[in-house]
DNA sequence: CGTTGTGAAGAGCTTCACAGCG
DNA sequence: CGCTGTGAAGCTCTTCACAACG
């Protein structure tokens, strides 16, 4: 199969299978066939072989998919085994939050700077790091070779920050702040904002309660 | 039209509606086409007019859609026109980070009660909340009516927190722990990680690099 | 024998094009 | 006249069903 477009749906799955395959090794789980993992998953058994056959042939008919292959082969193909360091703007609680966040390192995510714009902030150590103004911020990039940086301004402040990372050159930005930010085709941006899950929450619930 | 079955992906898109129409609103914009909204949010405009359409007519022929109106319109519509009392489970970084979260009192979704099984955490007070003991969260649970429960513990224990949860009759589960838990089909479960995104981010820049 | 990999069928979402209406 | 609301077309993603094969 090896197609060239990927359905961004099989990227967030890839994500998930990832995660529930980790689980599976810490429970020495060897080997896992489609259904197995689909039902873990809370998918469809062909998507999950149709999602891989986007990438190669990892299983072995008849058996299945060695665990722990499978994760390098599904990391490998995400690009995501490897290290990407990262940069963080906007220090307040949820920035804060994020330094302190053992999981970025766990799985790759280095966070190398971080930055703010408010002088009572700047020369405080966070997890180590200590916060440099956002002015210095595109000598940082080149100098740490940043490639993806993290938005976790106000609102308001959140174009001025995609500004500073997307001049410094970074290649992707994961942006927290609850607004639309415009970038430059070359630089990829995805949004977090978990009001939208509370709002599906919120219909769902006021749905069924009908 | 007033569809039965809508399509989660206009509920998600709905949400992003609601929220460059608040900008709009600051910016004393007081009429909106389909066209410009669409622009605004990076989405065709008849997707606008079809997300709308599954919940009545909202606009004026000629003219297009009132802001205010509109917003108005669209929260009713998403169960967001009320206030939403939540709990929260596990007061680590991330869940101290949300208690500050000025956006959720903001947006309608207010953290009523603050829970950890940690005894030197039972007792402190943030944001005006006192973290009670994760075992008496039933009964407050009913004495507050809560509806929907938001999980910040670490993965391992998201499970037991859930489980928590599901046993005093919340609605609706927000989990920002990176593990899958399975609930009773009339309890609703959104999951909120970031590393998906980060993926995602990783996998767009790799492939563009080739 | 059991499970993968995959072409074909099916379902669902998105876009088009234009009738309907203020 | 201009923009909405919507049936129909188009397209993409998902599921099915089975051939391929270790």
């Amino acid at each position: 199969m090896k197609s060239d477009h990927i359905p961004s749906a099989t990227i967030q799955r890839l994500a998930v299978y990832v995660q529930v395959l980790g689980w599976m090794q810490r429970d020495q789980v060897k080997v896992v066939s489609s259904e197995a993992l689909a039902k873990a998953c809370d998918v469809n058994p062909s998507q999950i072989r149709k999602d891989l056959a986007y990438f190669g042939e990892f299983g072995v008919r008849g058996v299945g998919y060695y665990v722990e292959d499978l994760i390098t082969s599904i990391k490998r193909s995400l690009g995501v085994d490897r290290v990407w360091r990262t940069a963080l703007v906007g220090v307040g609680n949820l920035g804060r939050a994020l330094l302190n966040h053992k999981e970025f390192k766990a799985r790759g995510f280095h966070i190398v700077g971080a930055y703010d714009c408010d002088p009572f902030k700047i020369g405080e150590v966070i997890s180590g790091l200590e916060v440099m103004c956002t002015k210095t911020l595109s000598d940082w990039v080149k100098e740490l070779d940043i490639e993806i940086g993290i938005i976790t301004t106000p609102p308001e402040r959140a174009q001025r920050a995609a500004n500073h990372l997307i001049e410094s050159g970074v290649k992707g930005i994961l942006n927290f702040a609850p607004a639309r930010i415009t970038a430059p085709e070359n630089v990829f941006v995805e949004y977090v904002d978990f009001f939208h899950q509370l709002y599906s929450l919120a219909f769902s619930i006021t749905l069924a309660g009908q």
